[in-house]
DNA sequence: CGTCACGTTGACGGGAGTCAAAAGTTGTGG
DNA sequence: CCACAACTTTTGACTCCCGTCAACGTGACG
């Protein structure tokens, strides 16, 4: 069964099931509960994480205290690789937002992986490379556009990645359990702003939010939003 | 000579003579004069680049028009690379700040060569790494800081890549064709924003600025005020 | 010497951060 | 099942940073 976690890994992708194997081999499987850990800013990096099960957000601390958070992930996605070739610690926490399972491998074990299936590298790259260039737009962004817009941009991201079209109601279901404060760090803005922007979404009938969720009503409006120039 | 300028490459760092000889008959050398675009942001995207003499900044389009700085290159640097293996056109301009010499190769070569020589992608994904850690920290810090503080670490950042000790003056002495429009655009902020931090650090005795340059007299209360809190 | 781009400085207004308090939720224990 | 405490969310009032608009000064180049 950790082969099939790994087989649906973009990462891995077009390996044979015997290099799969290997690898697989090489890793050990981890669970956590909610608000665990998996490892923290400063701890050195000695691993890499492949998310099975669960959903996990990274956070970057910043001087000021406020962390920002600069990922969401699923199953399937992989962490901790961006210490994992260049400095020898952490440069961001990783803590579960649900149950979560995990697979480890490490460092040097994956760095040798990597040397072994090339192709496995340049899909790396590539990850990085579009995780960079989100991270750039983003920054363009954040400079120009309003907290509303922010919010907007940021839920569309997550509808993409998380969301759950049909079943009972309509619109986009997003499982997730965002509090404001997350939100505020996902958009470089603060709770209150953010709850006031939610308001606004709300009283326009372009989204709904409950407990440990948020729906998208109107994905067409929240598109019109982000793109607002005045 | 073009095996030297490959010599100084990182990311060609520790490949044989015959290996870095093999690389550089792949490559075209190519000039251009200030002003003048390497690629323009929606081109096919089918070159990397190698800047050999020069120096280079990259833009990012946004939806609003002005556009965002993302990066400044030095000799020894390489562009363009950020999309030959993701997406199919540039997602960014390159535009030469001076006389700029650079070496140029087919992405599907360089693709080749990542194969040839994994360790060699093991090192792209290094320096891609670092770039995306920059650009994370760079995000959270916007989010955080004014604009005197954003622009203090920009000149940090700047002066520790360009910088030159010494010579006449004491201080760190940055050559480049800096206008407060481009500082503007790498802190996110207005050239007039910009104006007065600069006037302010310069009444401050803490650096001096020219026609083509920018001098820092005093790095350590530079830093100071990137870490003030309040 | 005139023109033009760029830099500087001032005045003004708005978006959003901060402080504060009320209202709603969750979870616990009686 | 209810009551209370702790937390999150919401809303309001206030303040300030900074983006916008505008005028002016300055150096560059034909």
């Amino acid at each position: 069964m950790r082969l099939q976690i790994l087989a649906q890994v973009p990462l891995f992708d077009g390996l044979s099931e015997l290099a799969l194997d290997g690898i697989g081999q090489r890793m050990v499987s981890l669970s956590y509960a909610e608000g665990d850990r998996l490892y923290t800013a400063g701890d050195p990096a000695d691993y890499l994480y492949v998310v099975a099960a669960g959903q996990v957000k990274t956070l970057q601390p910043v001087l000021n205290g406020q962390d920002s958070i600069v990922d969401m992930l699923a199953p399937g996605d992989f962490l901790g690789g961006l210490s994992v070739l260049g400095r020898p610690v952490y440069g961001e926490t990783a803590v579960a937002l649900v149950t979560t399972c995990a697979l480890r491998i490490d460092t040097r074990a994956f760095r040798e992986v990597l040397l072994e299936y090339p192709q496995v590298a340049l899909r790396a790259l590539d990850d990085v490379t579009a995780l960079l260039r989100d991270a750039r737009s983003d920054t363009s962004q954040r400079a120009t556009s309003s907290v509303e817009q922010r919010v907007a941009t940021t839920l569309l991201r997550l509808a993409d990645k998380f969301g759950q079209h049909g079943g009972s109601g309509n619109g986009t279901l997003i499982q997730l359990p965002l509090s404001r404060a997350d939100l505020a760090a996902m958009t470089g803005s603060t709770p209150e702003s953010v709850s006031r922007a939610m308001s606004q979404l709300r009283k326009d009938g372009v989204v709904d939010t409950g407990r440990r969720w948020t729906s998208i009503l109107d994905r067409d409006k929240l598109t019109a939003i982000t793109e607002t120039t005045e």
